[in-house]
DNA sequence: TTGAAAGCGCTAACAA
DNA sequence: TTGTTAGCGCTTTCAA
């Protein structure tokens, strides 16, 4: 089982009595091919079924029409529904877009940069999986234009879409403020990533705002994964069972919380409001409010200015686009 | 900025004082080259860095290394996990994979199949977007082995690998009766879809195999989306408030009977069964037992079978395989 | 065991 | 407006 190439610019030319170079100016749009030759070739083009060979074209051309997007995680809808944006934006200007997963780990986030490098990606949109990556740099050393999506790198100014992730915060915290908490407790991530970092400043905005005080006891670090969620609200309620507002930065922990108090119905009453809306958000028995990003938005956004980044348009370097969230009440 | 081709053959060949040709050979592991020569070029390849060039290489072997997943959906995670094994099992074998979205539409898929070969990958795994795919063919007259997952396609005889589903749904309406239901509601979908078909089957003959009867008013169809569990649920709690066990054949309706449920708390006493695991399976009020999918296991098959067809391997045609799934009681 | 040489299918100077 | 031509970087006969 052999794989055949089918018709080539070599058979079009032939049969429509012209050089290779004017099907290839037919093929590509150039203007300078007068009507009557591009009918003529169209034609034929259509008579075969011809199909451009984007492997030989690209040997030639050096570019690809492919874009790379590079996410830690493959099973995490909020990740996939920008991804989402992004392909809708891209396919549409005539770009592939291709996934490639770093399992949230630098060393193999390295490898996939490296992997984009070779497949000679037009560009990249990246999630990091890290709050370094010193290897990004190599994309822009081949002259390779990137996004960042999400989280920031330290100490580098890049261009980046993400949340605005203080002001979600601040809206859910003040809401469970406006709702009579004089105490929130909060549930947060390793400040070192931007999301973490800048909900906790949120949540600190949102207290000192009203007025309130903040407590070591009431704030607790996870690490966005379900257990810890439920590990924090427990240490949360044995240090303080009069807590009734908690703040929980992503969907999982928040998972985890609602796991630790189905089995702990004493604190019925406790309220949660939490960031990454769901279709399963308004089924939590401790729902109240909850952040909804804009994740298709985000991904359209970051793929929109990425290509104005491949076509050299004339931007300030770097752009930072922060997209407001939106808070759902329950 | 420009994209710069780096070392390329041509250079080591000149470094070291051999033919590109041996220096081709080198890179590609033929045995026929001097141990002298081989350490000679290797060390060149080292110093200087060298990375082959994908497109070159493509362009004249015509393999491309690329194995293409045509997925309906990003955001689910039961094929992303799905994804994240064949992945896993692919790229350890040099191969690099890319998954592209058909939305769930035929037409859609048609396209993406048109782009799987003008991409040229040496293979490609298909989770069907319906139940009918007459453009699948193609890429077999293009010599481009694929592998089906989870759905199945009328009239033709294909690899695939899925979940045995009437096994998993016959052990869960099993429990439902064990458990002492006499009646067993259902919410399914499109028989015309595998998944949908076999589970319904598996709900039948469980409850034939107890001499249970089966009552069609207690058996309904949604579109495997949230609201039609919803109204799914409504209806048949309508008919017949005394039910007491529903089985379920997907998340997605799941979450749709746990909102009226919800809503309607007279009901508290319901148990579901249903298809998909999920980390809040647990949290739902109704839970009662959960068949859970062999996802990864699915993709490392599906990967492996595709591979061996790559490879021509002897292999009776088509290989079916049915995983089994475990069934998860709350 | 090694090298020379011919392309893979396409694009892009440069000429005409 | 069109054609000629020279590759892109690599693999692969075929001969030596």
């Amino acid at each position: 089982m052999k794989r055949t190439q089918g018709v080539t610019i070599k058979d079009i030319a032939r049969k429509a009595g012209v050089s290779t170079a004017t099907v290839s100016r037919v093929i590509n749009g150039d203007t300078k091919v007068s009507e009557k030759t591009r009918e003529l070739v169209d034609s034929c083009l259509r008579e075969t079924g011809y199909r451009v060979n984007p492997i030989a074209r690209s040997l030639r051309s050096k570019r690809t029409h492919t874009i790379g997007i590079l996410a830690p995680e493959f099973q995490n809808d909020f990740f996939m529904a920008v991804a989402e944006g992004i392909e809708e934006v891209l396919r549409t200007k005539g770009y592939t877009t291709f996934i490639v997963n770093s399992h949230e780990d630098p060393v193999e986030e390295e490898a996939r940069v490296q992997l984009l490098i070779e497949k000679q990606v037009d560009g990249a949109i990246i999630i990091p999986a890290a709050h370094t990556g010193p290897y990004f740099t190599t994309l822009r050393d081949r002259g390779i234009p990137y996004v960042l999506v999400d989280r920031l790198i330290e100490g580098m100014d890049e261009d980046a879409v993400l949340t605005d992730n203080r002001k979600g915060a601040f809206s859910a915290v003040e809401a469970c403020i406006l709702a009579g908490a004089r105490k929130v407790a909060f549930i947060g991530g390793d400040p070192a990533l931007t999301p973490a970092k800048e909900r906790f400043e949120g949540y600190c905005e949102a207290m000192s705002t009203y007025g309130l005080e903040l407590d070591d006891r009431l704030i607790h670090q996870g690490d966005m994964h379900i257990r810890s969620g439920y590990d924090a609200t427990r240490a949360i309620l044995e240090q303080d069972p009069s807590i009734r507002f908690l703040f929980i930065i992503n969907l999982f922990m928040r998972i985890g919380a609602e796991q630790y108090l189905a089995e702990h119905p004493e604190h019925g009453d406790l309220q949660i409001a939490a960031f990454d809306f769901s279709p399963i958000s308004s089924l939590f028995d401790h729902a109240f409010a909850t952040v909804r990003q804009p994740l298709e938005q985000i991904g359209t956004t970051a793929a929109n200015l990425l290509l104005k980044r491949i076509e050299h348009a004339d931007l300030p370097f770097p752009q930072v686009c922060r997209l407001t969230g939106e808070l759902v009440m329950h």
